[in-house]
DNA sequence: TTGTAGGCGTTATCAC
DNA sequence: GTGATAACGCCTACAA
């Protein structure tokens, strides 16, 4: 390997017999005398030289690394993926790199990869906590989709009781009144906050929780129909289970006599038959939010935490507008 | 604001009144005299020290970041929120913290990007690179999903030619003859290499190229099943190109009637009806793998680039063994 | 305007 | 084994 050394500035100097401090103005914008300005970017042309981030932070007076932390359950669910999408966004308006890691909904890995963030000086964290008590931030902090546990600090949140309630209010003014709940993790808050908005729309039907995954809905779903007094429509309060009851429905042949509005819209949902009546969220928002949230803190905002709440939308397709048979 | 500055070294030596030296020792693993130890221990409970990685990394002799950077078209997109997921599991497993940012396609994005990573010294680079003229990487990098131009570097792609010969294969098994192929941007390497899978299979229908996602797919295929010798299957070759699909032979009712088999998998793609038939890739091990090659490479592993492929799965449900009528 | 010197928080090299 | 000291690459007074 030949992989000889990067050049610093000290090379970049010598090369162009001028100061260490000279080159240093010039790298970070000071105009300088035109002839030396002019030596010292031939010289890091010539030699490839690029600053190096990490050393400039050290010794700054602001002490900003230009990096954020991104800690969410799993970068490879869509909804988060999306989330994350919404924060590199805003941080790249400002320069800012984004680290991104999945904390799999576990608190220990939530606190040590919080940690592997702060060892690297980032400049503020946003978390999507897990329903572990959430430790207190060393750094500028902003929670997003879901509230902290005896934190007080910036919160950016769906609207989901308010969501749950205009599908469940849709499918009462379609004539429903036994409208079951099907919900994950009930220790969750969205979960929780979704059956709120249930129950103020006046649901009052079977309430399924703690459903892990999709083929739980499922089984869930089939069993809930082949009882007795079974519910006319299906209101499934999370992406997973919305999945499985459309499968548990079609594998009935029941999909066109029961209704169903699920949280959280899903690819091809409108390809289905009938489509997929959802109320969506808008998980690029929360990002975009967050961000927007956390760099006001970064920038020395004081104010006291906040919490803003990002709107659903009923996107209307065909599958909550069958009426009870 | 308190916000009083982080405790350092200096802090923890003065508190536990030993020198700077031996508090980096403790910190780096070395037991010491075990009384020691301990006062310095306290002392770092204490005032809650945290060391800092990065003044680490400058003064370290292997001068290793614990960090790595991704660069995808967009973290948004399922299929490469996917692949991050894969590089972060085998990232952390290193210690190993991760940056990703989305190029957008877009070739000068990518390049800053990667200067922006540079800058912050990572170990090494994972990119899925644009169609631009791909820079040479000063730093250990990996490219994923598709090949770099003129560079010679480590590459994990999926096996495009490949799934795409299985594709129309089945379809020709099942009698069809006029299969038509509905492809995205014909820069792309994916795009063409699925092309060639095609025509190895014997696929010699309508070849339509450069569809820009979901609705021109809905319009290519609408178009051409309302034509003179409509195909009797179809082959999509993306993601979005096969939803736009999707939902234009429901438009015209032709969907028990025209057989589908479409590239990469979808979420909801068994509930649709018929079940969409569709060439499975594995983003996640993509993902792995390329981290897997990569921290390889930072190891100093010096051998001849190598290029891993991996396969596809072809996923039978339905719309890909719809007969010719 | 430019150069000189000191220091950011840490690790590496020495004496002891 | 511990401790003093130099150095990593860079920024920032301050002096010239």
């Amino acid at each position: 390997m030949p992989d000889t050394r990067r050049p610093t500035m000290k090379d970049v100097a010598a090369l162009a017999r001028v100061s260490l401090s000279t080159v240093s103005r010039v790298v970070n914008g000071d105009p300088g005398r035109p002839d030396l300005a002019r030596r010292i970017q031939d010289a890091i042309d010539l030699l490839g030289y690029e600053r190096d981030h990490t050393a400039s932070t050290l010794r700054r007076a602001d002490r900003a690394s230009a990096s954020i932390g991104l800690l969410v359950a799993d970068v490879g669910n869509p909804f988060f993926a999306a989330v994350a999408r919404g924060v590199e966004e805003i941080a790249r308006e400002r320069g800012s790199v984004t680290m991104v890691a999945s904390s799999d909904e576990d608190p220990a890995r939530e606190r040590e990869l919080a940690g592997a963030f702060a060892a690297r000086r980032v400049d503020g964290l946003i978390v999507v906590p897990t329903d572990g008590v959430t430790a207190p931030a060393r750094v500028p902090t902003v929670y997003v989709d879901r509230p902290p546990r005896h934190v007080d600090a910036d919160t950016v949140l769906t609207d989901n009781a308010g969501g749950a309630h205009s599908a469940v209010a849709h499918l009462r003014s379609h004539g429903h009144r036994r409208i079951a709940f099907l919900g994950d993790r009930s220790t969750l808050h969205t979960a929780g906050e979704r059956l709120r908005g249930y129950r103020s729309a006046g649901g009052d039907g079977q309430v399924i929780m703690d459903l892990d995954g999709s083929s739980a809905a499922f089984d869930a779903v089939t069993a809930l129909l082949t009882g007795d007094e079974p519910p006319t429509a299906l209101f499934t309060a999370q992406n997973l289970i919305t999945a499985g009851a459309v499968r548990a429905l079609r594998a009935l042949g029941s999909q066109h006599r029961v209704a169903l509005v699920g949280f959280d819209d899903l690819p091809l949902a409108d390809a289905l038959d009938p489509g997929l009546t959802v109320v969506a969220q808008q998980p690029v928002t929360l990002g975009r939010t967050a961000a927007r949230l956390l760099f006001e803190r970064v920038d020395g905002n004081a104010a006291a935490p906040r919490t803003e709440v990002v709107p659903t939308t009923l996107v209307v397709r065909g599958s909550g507008e069958i009426r009870p048979g």
